[in-house]
DNA sequence: GCCCGTATGTGTTTGTGGTCACATCCGCCA
DNA sequence: TGGCGGATGTGACCACAAACACATACGGGC
């Protein structure tokens, strides 16, 4: 992706935005710088005030954390499109966890006053804003139950799936606005850009030796396959049905 | 407590209604009605539509939800003067979790529409509940973490703290407005009607059995000490240090 | 193509918490 | 007051994943 021009226009394609009359996108893009992140750049230090509201546009980001003793811990992934550390712009607070970019990142980096008011003074944003927040506080109740299934190989199933679905979304709806009520026939059948086994087992509690050898297994079943670093999913099927725990 | 009158002065002493204009208090107080559940009734099911906002005023309420494989999991309690189901207040979505009286308890049921209504239609209500919106997430972020940390025992403490400092908050600010600045000197010193072994234990990814060899072991080392359902800290910071792992 | 750093694969060992199976205790209600 | 049901205490067993220690494979940059 060449560095896009950053204008009213190209700002306006994402759903968190388009909702803005145009002086008020105007505003924004002139205020708005793009940046490239190398793999393992941190973008945001947990801790920290919010500077930009960042929006990625290409690559993939990890939210992470640490526990007292120094382990990793992986809050959630952020896909093309979405927005992150949104939870500061609305309450002010420093921010909750690190970022990092476990891709190549391209991201724009919104002004933080500018963005902060053009969302809270047009209703149908901070609504729209309102249930960013509220999907995010289901995906992570969703996340915590995931944690409490006690066998590694079902919440890797579990997390795989969720990673499947949230690229799938990225690729079927790029450009368009949304097409119907006719969308993918509910069959996640890859992952592009995996993330790491290590990146993985940070998210659902795992080592990494175990994700690996979970993986193995999922391989020699044929539910999974490797392209490179493309997850095709053979057996979507089964992946459920081990998710659930019929093995 | 005695059933209260419901009318807008009762109402307005709540912090999420506590500034709205009097009519729409008066409105509101018109469709409440209270109700009191016995320890381990349902408050609300799991995937219903939210009918009535509920709103505690005494004792204590979890949510809570099931694996696949139908283990239970604790997802957050409920202190005097916060409400539950917010979320789908927001996004009117089902809920996401069953809703328990872990202690008999007397609720408000706020009529929907009217208090959602109300909410958006008054800025200080929206914004304070965008607010409350963001505290949820962080402190589900913090759980995460917490769910990562090995130890059970540092998981058990860990919660320990958190369930005393929101327990704490509910009885040194009871009636009062606000105290200013000299809160509570950080001495977090007693649980009321503490929650039993197993309802922590799935909050905190432990079996019931687990939990009791713990809570035997602070017990033991004059951490803890128990008082009929009271559990009093004996030494705070022998606690906030086991649950960084310090044993 | 070659190299080097990172990711992945795999064996072995070991601690530990889940589970089952009881015993005991406590509070509450009849 | 006695008894009953839920809560708590405790032992024994064992599956299993974390940890450590390597080997190998891959991929991106030169």
């Amino acid at each position: 992706m060449p560095a896009p021009q950053i204008d009213s226009g190209f700002l306006a394609q994402f759903p968190i935005l388009n909702k803005l009359p145009v002086d008020a996108l105007d505003a924004l893009a002139a205020g708005t710088l793009a940046r490239t992140f190398a793999r393992r750049e941190v973008v945001m230090q947990k801790g920290d005030p919010l500077k930009f509201l960042p929006l990625l546009l290409e690559g993939r980001l990890q939210g992470v954390d640490f526990t007292i003793d120094g382990r990793e811990v992986g809050m959630y992934f952020v896909n093309p499109g979405e927005i992150c550390g949104e939870l500061s712009l609305i309450d002010r607070l420093p921010l909750s966890e690190t970022i990092i970019a476990t891709a190549p990142s391209q991201l724009l980096m919104l002004p933080r006053e500018i963005v902060r008011s053009a969302i809270f003074s047009h209703p149908d944003t901070s609504e729209h804003l309102s249930l960013r927040l509220a999907s995010r506080l289901r995906g992570l109740a969703h996340q915590r139950v995931v944690l409490s299934v006690q066998s590694p190989i079902q919440r890797l199933c579990a997390q795989l799936l969720h990673l499947a679905l949230s690229t799938e979304g990225v690729r079927t709806s790029q450009t368009q606005e949304k097409r119907g009520a006719q969308a993918s026939p509910s069959t996640p059948d890859a992952i592009d850009s995996a993330p790491t086994h290590q990146e993985i087992a940070i998210m659902i509690n795992s080592s990494r030796e175990t994700v690996t050898r979970a993986f193995q297994q999922l391989l020699a079943q044929q539910v999974l396959r490797r392209d490179g670093s493309r997850l095709i999913i053979l057996n979507p099927k089964r992946l459920k049905d081990m998710a659930s725990g019929q093995d």
